[in-house]
DNA sequence: TTTATTGTTTGTAACGATTACAAACTGTAT
DNA sequence: ATACAGTTTGTAATCGTTACAAACAATAAA
């Protein structure tokens, strides 16, 4: 009756990660990780975690988003010099990013394929390639 | 002898622009589009160009750095939540992002090619789409 | 259990990039 | 010259994020 999984879930990443599972990680990966694919600003997960009635300061939320990204547990998206965003698919994809409203939309993996790319210049490697799909409301009024 | 067709330059595409050829602008239009393609952020502008004896405030410099940008003359890159490139170059083109030295190197317009697209969700448009590849050193010591 | 130890959290000050603003100034038209 | 709208400037203000030291809590040892 009691959705205890998600609970459990989290503290499963959590132990593998090597991060002690106190109440606010807990809390905070409940919120990341339950339910689906989210992008979120620190300043967004703070505040939906004030409204869910859990108590945890800004700077542990920033501590925390870091730790997980540091862990594999989210990813960074860097889209909007503004803010930082955090995903928590860590998979192979790419985003649309809604400019009316800075909100991110991911892509499916497959429904962005690169044909082809250049090599990395001598003694570097490619990292990650990120693609981002810039949007707006379409003209005409 | 006296190199004056570049200033030349820069007047005319501030007169197609709309914008008062003020010797601010002039001076920073000349740091920026003589030479080839360049990425500058407002900071490292600026010290560019009390280097070469003109004196520009850094507010005018951020002033500049937009006005040119709403009016074409260059483009703003995200790629670091930490600070806002501008590139010179307007082509279509996308770019390495050597996370070292937080530096950026385009890459030509057909050295990338996007195989495939999803459609724009109902009612907006695709406003660009922009590929960053990450590099970082080689692995291995 | 206590106790010790080490990792975490927290509030707040500090930061760095960028923007806002009002006053001084300059280009352009009259 | 004069007037006026557009520009520049120094500086204060903003804003997201990080730094820091003190208070706390989780885990291991006794």
């Amino acid at each position: 009756m009691t959705q205890e999984r998600p609970y459990t879930q989290t503290l499963g990443r959590l132990r593998e990660a090597g991060l002690r599972p106190t109440r606010q990680r807990l809390a905070l990966g409940r919120l990341l990780f339950d339910g689906g694919d989210r992008h979120v600003t620190a300043e967004a997960l703070h505040d939906e975690a004030q409204r869910a009635g859990v108590s945890v300061s800004l700077a542990t939320v920033y501590n925390t988003l870091h730790q997980f990204t540091n862990a594999g547990l989210l990813r960074e998206v860097v889209v909007d010099s503004a803010r930082t965003y955090f995903d928590t698919n860590i998979d192979d994809h790419h985003h649309f990013f809604i400019e009316r409203d800075g909100s991110l939309m991911d892509i499916a993996g497959d429904d962005v394929t690169i044909g082809s790319l250049p090599p990395a210049p001598e003694g570097m490697d490619i990292a990650r390639v990120d693609v981002i799909v810039r949007l707006h409301d379409r003209a005409g009024k």
